[in-house]
DNA sequence: CCGAATCCTGTTTGATACTG
DNA sequence: CAGTATCAAACAGGATTCGG
């Protein structure tokens, strides 16, 4: 207890671990994408044009190791696969929104007058 | 018109803003670190003692420029620094809030049984 | 005490092409 | 449709050294 700021290093562990889950270019987006209801990988992949879909595949698998989404196998023909969130998954709604607003409020204040 | 989710297409952007500012390993922790009151570079090293000199340094340049924190020399000596944040930066609060008590809701559910 | 400058490495991301 | 494979580029982060 000889730190400064006790209290700040237990805060400042529990907002790692979020960032952890959420961070890179792509996770936000695809969690975003899946607000809407549970999509297929070409459904995800039109709401977010810009990815590859190695990188999809790739950020999907790490979302659903950290349980925040399902993947489903259809197994028809040709092969369908749907994902959708868990309730982990759609616990980061408040969050999520947060975010958004916060993006909003920093674009209109800021964006334009670097 | 055509996508079959336009207003997807805008919370991405929103979030994606909000994320750039956000990101990366030492941000959220410098935030919050300084939301404790303003600091000096080496109070704000002791809050987060992983970080080099030169990140710390890095990061709290990129946070002047996106406005989130104010830099003041003051001509003493030796020399003293002090960051503190702009109401930009402390229009956070409520984003780092979610994120920390997501972060422990996380830890709680997750972490442990992976 | 508060950094700047340089060099270096590993991870992340992307482009492209291909498969069941 | 739903991915994989391969290769290359970009970037984040670290180590070390130096200066006011």
């Amino acid at each position: 207890m000889k730190s400064t700021e006790p209290a700040c290093q237990y805060e400042l562990k529990a907002a790692r671990d979020a960032m952890e889950v959420i961070q890179g270019k792509w996770r936000v987006p695809i969690v975003i994408s899946l607000t809407y209801g549970k999509k297929r990988f070409g459904e995800i992949h039109r709401d977010i044009p810009d990815i590859s879909p190695k990188m999809l595949s790739q950020e999907l698998k790490a979302l659903e190791e950290n349980k925040l989404i399902t993947r489903t196998l259809y197994d028809s023909m040709p092969v369908t696969v749907e994902y959708a969130l868990t309730p982990l998954g759609m616990s980061l709604r408040e969050l999520l929104n947060e975010l958004r607003n916060w993006g909003k409020y920093f674009r209109n204040e800021i964006i334009g007058q670097l």
